[in-house]
Order: structure tokens, then sequence, then C-alpha cells
DNA sequence: TCTCTTCCTGACCATACGGTCAGGATGCGA
DNA sequence: TCGCATCCTGACCGTATGGTCAGGAAGAGA
């Protein structure tokens, strides 16, 4: 049966344990939210007892804060993609590609951040304030190149952006709904395929890009 | 000072109390979530003691379930502009600056409703199974005259609905982290106005829609 | 006026929660 | 092998929360 398994070091351990807490509470801040998230609940989810996530994180917000600002990284490299694109065909369409992926594969971390966002951003305001505000002043300044160079129309990067943020993330914040939608089962992989080309299909033609 | 205030009737006693309660509640879970919300701070904002809360919603799911449903009823009726619209064009329009007014009127009831979904809708589940569905099933078979009429692309009639919830509600939804993009002040009339604008823009280009 | 129903609320209760701590187990470096 | 730092946890604690209740105030109807 087992393997002679090398008992795990130090490290190993405090990395793995953390890992496993941190997945965790992923999941129970989504579903509950913060205020209806228990530590007991997390606890018993990652198969610790309770003393023992207090241990690695001394307090439930410092539990949360770790949380959000994984999933706050996560958020800006998705754009990645958009940065080194020629034009706004490559450039959102692979940005839709790899938001609608996070939307599919890590639902809990986009509600998660959606609900710091409701609640007004009590953990993370600063990182809004600076990080996120350069973040899209620089892409802003690409759309804005587009437009200036013909690719595109005159559409204003500001709510196209926000567009560009409100459709993708739908798909994992209100996936409850979509999913009672479509009968009651998770789309396919065809019906995930269909809501990438209707999105980016939607969105380059109305902004009429061009390559 | 004081006028002669024709002292309340029992009527209009409750009337009044369960309005203020209710408008109270509505914030509250907004802001704080159901889990986070208190009893207690409802209470505080509605001016009244605690046990009166509990005199006219005997527990605090029944206040919720309460709130949300009334939630439900304003989302649906959001479509009235929908229905007897000639086309796309009109149709669309309107149904697009009537979910960004509901979102600036009233934000705390999409942060509700996002809340209660993103939960997977533990109190409403049934009607979005019945209802919702129905609701859908009907713009959707709309949308599809529209596409068979010419008056549009063949979009995919779903994923258009999704996309027109997602946008119109993010601005009420993410308001916080809009807000802080837009300097920490809110949006202006002219930005509403230019916010409707882009979004029809976006939305009536990218379908191909024509009168 | 008298009675009945509705409205109101301070004080109280059981529970569940976040967090603490003493003390034991265990790997690690010397 | 020894001493130390890290890891682990059952038992415990103070507090805040949802909810109850007895009893009083006040319209409503006859």
């Amino acid at each position: 049966m087992s393997q002679t398994a090398r008992p795990l070091s130090k490290k190993e351990i405090r990395q793995e344990n953390e890992r496993v807490i941190l997945e965790a509470a992923e999941k129970v801040f989504a579903e509950a939210g913060f205020g209806g998230a228990t530590m007991q609940l997390i606890a018993d989810l990652a198969g610790l007892p309770k003393a023992n996530l207090h241990y690695y994180f001394p307090t439930k917000e410092a539990l949360y804060r770790q949380v959000v600002q994984t999933i706050f990284q996560d958020w800006l490299k998705a754009a990645d993609s958009f940065d080194d694109a020629p034009g706004p065909v490559e450039g959102f369409g692979a940005y839709i590609d790899a938001k609608l992926e996070i939307s599919r594969k890590y639902p809990e971390r986009s509600k998660v951040w959606a609900s710091e966002i409701m609640h007004r951003a009590p953990v993370i305001q600063d990182y809004l304030e600076t990080t996120l505000v350069e973040w899209t002043d620089g892409r802003m300044a690409v759309i804005q190149r587009w437009i200036d160079e013909g690719k595109m129309d005159a559409i204003d990067p500001r709510h196209l952006l926000y567009m560009l943020w409100a459709t993708t993330q739908h798909y994992a914040d209100f996936g409850h709904q979509i999913e009672t939608l479509n009968g009651g089962v998770p789309l396919s992989d065809e019906q995930w395929e269909a809501a990438k080309d209707s999105v980016k299909s939607i969105i380059l033609a109305g902004i009429g890009a061009k390559r």
C-alpha cells in the first residue's frame, strides 16, 4: 500500500499546509463571503484542526488578506496577452480568451474578488489606488494608440475595459445562474467555446477592429 | 414647531415600519453580505430597537428573503422596455438605458442580487428555475425573430443576454472600483451618459443591428 | 367606557465564533 | 546524542449574535 514516503521536512510541511489552507479558504470565502466564512469550516475543508490554522495565519483577516492579494496578482497577469499585441484583434482576442479561461478554471477566485470590491475593498483599497490605476492607465494608452492608428473606432477606452471585465468575470461570478439556465448542468467544452466566440465576435465588431 | 401630526393608524405604522426596515436591510445586506450583516446594525440604521425587527420579521432569513424577492421583481420589470420594441436598436437601447439607470439609482439592490447568486441562490433557486427560465426563453425567442428578420447578425441570443446583464450590472456591483478609477469620486451625469453611449454603441454595432 | 388586538421593548438566553494557551511531539543542526 | 526551534492541538475563554419573552402602551371597535 503506502510507499516508503520520506517524512516531510519542516519547510515542506509549512509550504504544503499553507497551500492547503489557502486553497480551502479560497473556496469557503467564495461560497460564504468573508462574514459568512468560519475558521472552523476552512479548517474542516483543509483537514486540519482549527488551532493549526491560527498557527499559520494569526487571524481570519490575515488569511483573507493573503487570499485576496494572490488573486489580485492573477488578475493583473491576465493582461500579459494584451501587452505585446500588434492590434485590437489579437490583443482583445487573447485577453478575452485568457480571462474566460480563468473564469472557468478558478471561479472561486473571481467570486472572492467580486465580493471584496462589492464590500468597498476593505483589504486592498491601497492596491486599487496605486497598482490598478497604473495598470488601467497603461492599457488605456495602448487602446488610444490603436484608435489613433485607425485600427479601431473611437471608443472610450475606459468603458471598453469595464465591458471586458464585466463580461468575462460574469461567467464565473454568475456561473450558478448560467448553470441554472443551462438546465442545471455546467457549460460543456463546446459551450465555453461558443461563449468565447460570441464575446469576441460582438466586441471586436462593436469597436470596428481592423487588423 | 411640530405640526399637528395626526397619530398614525395601526395599518400605517406597520407599512411605514416594514418599509424602513426593508430599506435599512437592503443597505446592510449589500454592504456586508448576508453573513456579515447583523440584525443590530439593521435595527440601528432603521432607528428601531432590535426586538422590533423580530416583531415584523421573525428571523434574519425571513427579512433577507423579502429583500431578495423584491429585487427579483425589479429585475424582471426592467425588461418592459424590451418587450414592445420593433427591433434591436430600440429594444436593446431601451433595455441598456433602463438597467444602467437602475444600477445608478439602486446599486445596493444589484449587489444583494449578485451576492445571492454568487452564494448559489440559497433563497431564490426555485424562482431561477421557473420564472427566470421562462423569462429568458421569451426574450431569446424575440432576439431569434429579429435575427430571422434580418434585423441583426446571427448572434447566440443566450450569450448576448449574458453580456447585457454583465455589462449593465457591473456599474453597480463594481461601482467602488469604477469610482476609485475615477479619482475617488462618483461618475457625473455626463460620465453616466458616456457609459450608456459606449455600451449601446459597442453592442449595437457588435451585433450588426439594423433599424 | 371597556375590551381586544396590535404594537413595542428591555432584559435575557443559548450558541457559535474568533482567538489563546499550555504543553506535548517532532524534525534539525551541532 | 543533546538542545533548540518549529510544529501541533485539545481545552478553554470572552464576546457578539440571533432569537425569546413577559409585560406594558396604545389604537380600534362595540
